[in-house]
DNA sequence: ATTCCGTTGCTCGTGTGATAACCACGTTGT
DNA sequence: ACAACGTGGTTATCACACGAGCAACGGAAT
């Protein structure tokens, strides 16, 4: 119960690139030298996000990575969901077959309640928003 | 980002436990039997509710398991934190160490929130709360 | 002696985190 | 054109931890 580093990773990834001005192209050994993830992982990490159209790269002499759509329109979710899937807390909550008594089974409503507020709290702020707040907290702390 | 089955087992054990008149010992393999566990992996997911102080046991002829305290005040969350341990959606959420970012992060404190939220939702039925929901959902079906 | 639970150790498979080798593509200098 | 170089893309592999489950033996109660 607690999300993979992959996912930790792809996250400030994306906040990084969100940060930078728009459109600018960010190598690959920056995002590593500023988010603290080895070159070889970070390979790994960016594929599920490329795929899942939230960053697109750029091959060649000064290639590198950029978000692929408005930061507004990137949620904690869209990223979670790029590296581990959809999001379930236990099995019985998306397929229907994987439990029998999921028609009457009173905790399977409380599982089901617990996600969906999980999922309302990760869609509650995008990434614009995000940048913002943490633009603020910084400024706050000096 | 799911619930290991042990924890699974474990909650549908005490809802049956609490199912059961007050006091009731009840074998090991009844519950096996109605709740679809094997015998040995139920011996390992008992111990911890045994040592939450949620479950109590007998040895010796006529032993068995009960419930230790008052379904009413149990909940999901004691379940799943005795047998999964703290309850944390990333490393950061608990270890004030793990990440220097977390002082200006807005991420972290997404995590926080969503994870404050299913807590809350963990905690807000306990057992003989779920107990009667589960037979009004039976009595409605019928 | 019997019938229970408790403890321990083990297996086996899968997932996580990470590395590296090699491939494919774009740019640039000639 | 074209070759060299600088990027990212793909794939295979690894060590390790964890999840899920099994079994053997030990210990308490009756
Ligand atoms: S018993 Fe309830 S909570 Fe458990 S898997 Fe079945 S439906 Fe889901
Ligand atoms: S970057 Fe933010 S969310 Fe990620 S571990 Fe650090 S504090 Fe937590």
């Amino acid at each position: 119960m607690v999300i993979t580093r992959a996912t930790e990773y792809a996250i400030r990834t994306v906040v990084f690139l969100a940060q930078q001005p728009k459109d600018e192209i960010v190598l690959k050994k920056d995002i590593c030298r500023t988010q603290d993830v080895t070159p070889a992982f970070l390979t790994k990490i960016l594929q599920p996000l490329i795929k899942a159209g939230i960053v697109s790269s750029q091959r060649g002499v000064g290639g590198g990575f950029l978000l692929a759509k408005d930061p507004s329109e990137i949620t904690l979710l869209d990223i979670f969901q790029a590296e581990e899937g959809q999001l379930k807390l236990n099995y019985c909550l998306l397929d229907s077959e994987a439990c029998h008594r999921d028609n009457y089974c009173s905790v399977h409503e409380v599982w089901h309640e617990a996600q969906d507020k999980m999922i309302r709290v990760l869609t509650k702020y995008n990434i614009t928003e995000l940048v913002r707040r943490e633009k603020e907290n910084l400024k706050n702390s000096n």
